[in-house]
RNA sequence: GGGCGUAUAGCUCAGUUGGUUAGAGCGCUACGUUGACAUCGUAGAGGUCGCAGAUUCGAGUUCUGCUACGCCCACCA
């Protein structure tokens, strides 16, 4: 066994252990085995994207899960994974093309640029799922699969085949999200509302009757009136009820347009009459349909204007566009004003550009009846999200569902498998190709992205295959991702396993929070503030990145994060190591360290120490199942830190010097305790819980503690007195520390001190632990007593009260009497209010009376316990006169 | 317009079903290398729990209203 060295070095630690794990086939799972089954199936990162914190959060979360269970003895499986991100994907590749080879999409075709996208893939993509094993994930790499696999496309065919005879995927004209730089339809989810500033303009339309008067309406889109098919009043609106029927001139074209009734112009509003262009807005398409109105779409597919307008507009940018149609009108004299406005504008989620709504034949996918029983599965509890509150958000969604939008005019991603037959206008869906005689034309459509992702808890498990691990692993247990793709993904991932599967995809779903920077700004790359995690691994080690990040991880909120915040971790897993390495100077490991001694053979330390790590091994466990990270890491970091490494370490290194028998006790119980430590730990830092277990002697060469039993309590009874008494031992030691300090002794510097217990019974209990105290105080001299001390006999000397007793350093002459009375004084008044407070409550007949009767009785307690402190300060203040 | 969240120490956050004297990390101050650890130790300063009411013997915790910040959805001719 080496010499562990003075500092954790987690680089070549965490180089060494990962390919071992690998290669030894840990995280390779055997849907075959006896064990119950644990599974999660990793949200799939872009095959373009890397690595960012965010993942760095989601994965350490999956990977403690999947560890945790595994040590639990369940069969776990992470299904890992990437996606092909159509448009995202599409766009970046041909970025890429433009820039080394200065050719683009366009120039090479359909096929040839697929051929190259997959050329791409191969070079370049998955990049994150490698930078994934340098965070320590424990996926299992044989299963990994890509969205656009083979039997991934299958099942995608499969799905829509399937749901296009069921009626309810269907072609049809409607107004839909159109990216003008993608040049593609979007689904509602892909457009982000911004709030901008912008213009209202109002126009002038004459009537057509030339008698000169004219309807004003207002618009924030003037390039679309050339799609102006009506005005609408409101019926209802006796200023306009004469003119509905009659026709007004739409300027510019000089086209006549009817004026119509519908209760969709509101009265109230601006003048109360409306311009309908149903091709470029929602509701006007609505109107539109109602009354039977042309749709002129004015569009081509980059936004510039097309053939439908006046000569002098036709291809014109659609804002250059606006600005010409506002000038004209101008000049005209039909501006009647322009108001200054801010609005929510539709932006293009990866095109960052203003969408169109335009009418356009596009598939779609009816929604409502598949999202009854996934509504149904969240409902009913079998589904949990946490946190729980996004089942509102939710519930608002899957409630008010619309069709969704699947095709997309790219190349890159699954081509819907329809055929059209432009002979006899027949269409057909299939599987394979039609086989049928005749022309047959594939739909060049590509298929939403999330068309193949919302399939991905079961399509990568080889369905529609009837798989062994279909069987085994499916429902998958837990889902972590973040809440911005509730609707994109999660809310679609419970329909279609609740229509395909006819069972929920996962039993928990947990939201992670949202990483921001120490200024509560978003990580983004053009802010520049956005780490990269592997430059933090090789600062402060994965261990200490999983660990700071879900230490800080606030409950439900956003992170904030910063680079320095990866010191806990760091300096949490030097103060582990070094705990370890401690006990490694002390001799090789004990020989029954895995069990313990009976309750009446302990030191009260030893009894202390195991009581506060059943406390921990059951709460830790506890929180990870709960999904309390957070909470989960905070009590480890408080056993580790506190009560071991302050505390206990420091007291056992008495026995340590003890006799034989002693000091075997006290490294059994030492070495008990840190196999346990590193075991909890291991889900939240593997490597370095790793690296100690062996280097402990804990584990053979062959073994690793991602197998090792998860601890489970001692199962011994400690005595909740012993325990107590050791709390106060502890608290009086802190006590003779803070008088020393307050007397501005050196640490270094030996003083005597004097301990006078408050009983007979602790009296005894603190003179068996006389060695220990007077080691933890580094004491000169430490007296015991209950009988009567007078300070002022041996010189006026400082003292703090405690639970178990009253603690005095004696400094015959040298201290500041003053001070200390002062001190006392301070004491005394806070006493002697709280001393009042008590009473008063007490003395309150309705505290007395409706107050539970153990609050009633700690309370009286208490207060007892305060009079004599009180009692206790007055003679000691009596003692300086 | 509808919904959700947050407000506790200088900063970032804990605080379980109401129950004594509200905690941690970082930062700050002072002291300190006693053979695990200066990525450390010891001690200390620092809070009328956003505001106003209500319920209760008792409210950081429950309820109502308000303010501030943030997010989501819808609408905006």
């Amino acid at each position: 066994m080496n010499q562990l060295p003075k500092a954790y070095e987690p680089a070549d630690i965490e180089k060494k252990w990962y390919p071992l794990w690998e290669n030894r086939g840990y995280f390779h799972s055997d849907p075959n085995s006896g064990k119950p089954p644990y599974s999660i199936v990793i949200p799939p990162p872009n095959v373009t994207g890397i690595l960012t914190l965010g993942h760095v959060l989601n994965n350490t979360l999956q990977d403690i899960l999947i560890r945790y269970y595994r040590m639990r003895g369940y069969e776990v499986c992470w299904f890992p994974g990437t996606d092909h991100a159509g448009i995202a994907t599409e766009s970046k590749v041909d970025k890429y093309l433009r820039a080394e080879e200065k050719i683009c999409r366009d120039d090479l075709g359909r096929e040839e640029f697929i051929r190259r996208v997959w050329q791409w893939k191969e070079q370049y993509g998955g990049k994150i799922i490698r930078q994934l094993r340098t965070l320590g994930c424990s996926c299992d790499w044989q299963r990994e699969r890509f969205t656009m696999d083979e039997g991934l496309s299958d099942a995608v065919r499969k799905v829509f085949v399937e749901l296009y005879r069921k009626g309810y995927i269907y072609r049809g004209q409607r107004i839909i999200n159109y990216c003008p730089v993608a040049k593609t339809a979007l689904s509602d989810e892909e457009v982000i509302y911004k709030d901008v500033a912008g213009k209202f303009w109002h126009f002038r339309y004459p009537l057509a009757d030339g008698s000169g008067k004219y309807l004003v309406v207002a618009t924030t889109r003037p390039e679309t009136m050339f799609g102006d098919t009506a005005v609408a009043v409101n019926p209802s609106d006796e200023r306009y009820r004469e003119l509905i029927g009659k026709e007004v001139m739409l300027p510019l074209c000089n086209r006549p347009i009817p004026i119509v009734g519908d209760e969709h112009a509101d009265p109230a509003k601006g003048s109360g009459c409306v311009k309908i262009t149903p091709a470029h807005d929602p509701n006007d398409f609505q109107v539109g349909l109602r009354h039977h109105l042309k749709v002129i779409n004015v569009m081509n597919a980059d936004a510039s204007l097309n053939a439908s307008v006046p000569a002098e507009f036709v291809g014109l940018d659609r804002y250059a566009a606006r600005d010409l149609v506002v000038r004209r009108m101008e000049e005209l004299g039909l501006l009647e004003k322009v108001e200054d406005i801010r609005h929510a504008v539709g932006y293009s989620e990866r095109g960052d550009v203003p969408i169109e709504t335009i009418v356009s034949s596009q598939w779609f996918c009816r929604m409502k009846e598949l999202a009854a029983p996934a509504v149904e599965a969240v409902e009913s509890g079998r589904i949990k999200f946490h946190p729980e509150r996004w089942a509102k958000t939710y519930f608002h969604w899957m409630e008010n569902i619309q069709d969704w939008c699947i095709s997309r005019q790219i190349w890159w991603g699954h081509r819907i498998p329809a055929w059209y037959n432009d002979a006899n206008g027949e269409v057909y869906v299939g599987m394979e190709p039609p086989t049928a005689p005749g022309q047959w034309r594939q739909e060049t459509d590509v298929l939403d992205t999330w068309f193949s992702s919302w399939l991905w808890p079961f399509s990568i498990m080889g369905w529609p295959q009837k798989t062994v691990e279909l069987e085994k692993f499916y429902p998958t247990n837990a889902l972590v991702t973040g809440p911005d793709i509730i609707f994109f993904w999660v809310a679609r991932m419970i329909m279609a396993g609740c229509e395909f599967m006819k069972e929920i995809p996962f039993r928990d779903v947990y939201f992670t929070s949202i990483i921001r920077d120490d200024k509560g700004r978003k990580l983004s790359k053009s802010l520049g503030n956005s780490p990269d995690p592997l430059d933090v691994i090789a600062t402060y080690g994965a261990d200490a990145l999983r660990f700071s990040i879900i230490y800080i991880a606030p409950v439900g909120m956003d992170i904030q994060y910063s680079n320095d915040k990866c010191e806990l971790g760091r300096n949490f897993a030097n103060k582990l190591w070094n705990a370890c390495r401690f006990r490694q100077l002390q001799g090789p490991v004990s020989e029954n360290y895995l069990s313990l001694p009976p309750v009446t053979e302990l030191s009260s330390d030893e009894q202390w120490m195991l009581a506060k790590l059943d406390f921990a091994v059951e709460s830790s466990a506890k929180a990870i199942e709960q999904f309390r990270f957070h909470s989960a890491a905070h009590d480890i970091y408080e056993l580790v830190w506190s009560t071991f490494c302050d505390w206990f370490i420091e007291a056992e290194k008495q026995p340590l010097r003890g006799d034989a028998g002693e000091r075997a006790r006290a490294l059994r119980v030492l070495d008990y305790a840190l196999d346990r430590i590193l075991r909890i730990l291991h889900a939240f830092m593997p490597f370095i819980t790793e690296e100690l277990a062996h280097a402990m002697g804990f584990l053979e060469d062959d073994q690793s503690i991602m197998f090792a039993q998860y601890p489970e309590k001692s199962g011994l009874t400690f005595d909740e007195g012993a325990v107590k008494l050791v709390d106060g031992k502890f608290e009086l030691v802190r006590q003779g520390r803070a008088l020393k300090a307050n007397c501005s002794i050196p640490d270094g510097k030996k003083v005597s001190f004097y301990l006078k217990a408050h009983d007979a019974r602790t009296a005894e209990f603190l003179k068996a632990e006389q060695g220990s105290i007077a080691g933890l105080l580094n004491a000169e001299r430490l007296e015991i007593g209950t009988d009567e001390y007078d300070p002022a006999a041996k010189g006026a000397a400082p003292s703090l009260l405690g639970e178990l007793g009253t603690i005095y350093l004696p400094l015959a002459g040298v201290i500041d009497v003053e001070a200390e009375k002062a001190k006392l004084n301070a004491q005394r008044t806070d006493l002697a209010g709280k001393i009042a407070g008590a009473s008063a409550r007490l003395s309150n007949e309705k505290f007395v009376s409706k107050a539970p009767e153990a609050v009633v009785t700690e309370a009286r307690r208490q207060l007892e316990e305060m009079r004599s402190k009180l009692e206790r300060v007055e003679t000691l203040l009596r003692s300086f006169v």
